[in-house]
DNA sequence: ATTGCTGCAAACTGTTTGCACTTGA
DNA sequence: TCAAGTGCAAACAGTTTGCAGCAAT
């Protein structure tokens, strides 16, 4: 079921607003930072306010429709969850972001649950440390 | 070695400050954050001033005698390496924290190294899900 | 005697909020 | 119509910085 459909389904407005910034993160292949968010915004409606991209990506959070994650930068990037869960391998030297198929943790989640009757959440997690390339 | 004599022999001053910031981290056996770091520095030397804080635990992350980790209430809190690694399962219902001893991932970083000869640091983790009295 | 460290105040960044106006349903 | 959503500006929290004086080595 697509974004707007659930928006709209929950009872929430269709706003343009809205609209632009699922624009947005569809487009995007990447995980994306609110200040970017709005920049792409702004270019299609100048008068777009980063308040309101604040309250657009809470709403989703609470919709389950995208999830957050800190890539080791400081900034909360952004990403459509319908695009599949994932995870990243993040060099703490070169920066150098390799994905992780979902199943890779799929391991650890059953190990949570049988041992410690904990359902963890990993939608989307980030692993630091230091990559091949940089050893 | 202790913290006190690694400052001092990379050539960094042994401050009264850092003494007590650091004398804060080793009484403590909690995940601490700045504000309860600078509370406690302040109730031995009512003179402290917040910043010396966030620059002396600068330095410790900088030479590898701190972690930090973000506990999901919004405020990153920090602990001494020295004391152990270990990990946690956060409830994002009740907010119980529970323990993991560091073996626990083991698997995981074993698992990164042979198929992605990634390093994983893996120092001090945080997992979210739900616990077992919330389900 | 140096140079690094501290305290202070001010700046800065990212985020949130109150309120009046607008608009989607 | 009218509650929900927006834009704006101002507040806010956590953190960082420039600088003058201080103190560990």
């Amino acid at each position: 079921m697509s974004c707007s459909k659930i928006i709209h389904d929950k009872g929430y407005r269709l706003t343009p607003q809205r609209m632009m910034v699922l624009d947005v993160l569809h487009r995007t292949d990447d995980h994306i930072s609110v200040e970017e968010i709005f920049k792409d915004v702004k270019a299609a409606y100048p008068y777009a306010n980063i308040s309101t991209v604040y309250r657009t990506l809470e709403l989703l959070k609470k919709l389950d429709l995208i999830t957050e994650i800190d890539m080791g930068d400081g900034c909360i990037r952004y990403h459509l969850l319908e695009k599949g869960h994932h995870h990243h391998l993040i060099c703490n030297k070169c920066g150098k972001v390799v994905d992780l198929p979902e199943s890779f943790l799929q391991e650890l989640k059953v190990k949570l649950a049988d041992k410690y009757d904990f359902e963890a959440d990993i939608k989307h997690m980030a692993v630091f440390g230091i990559c091949s390339d940089c050893k």
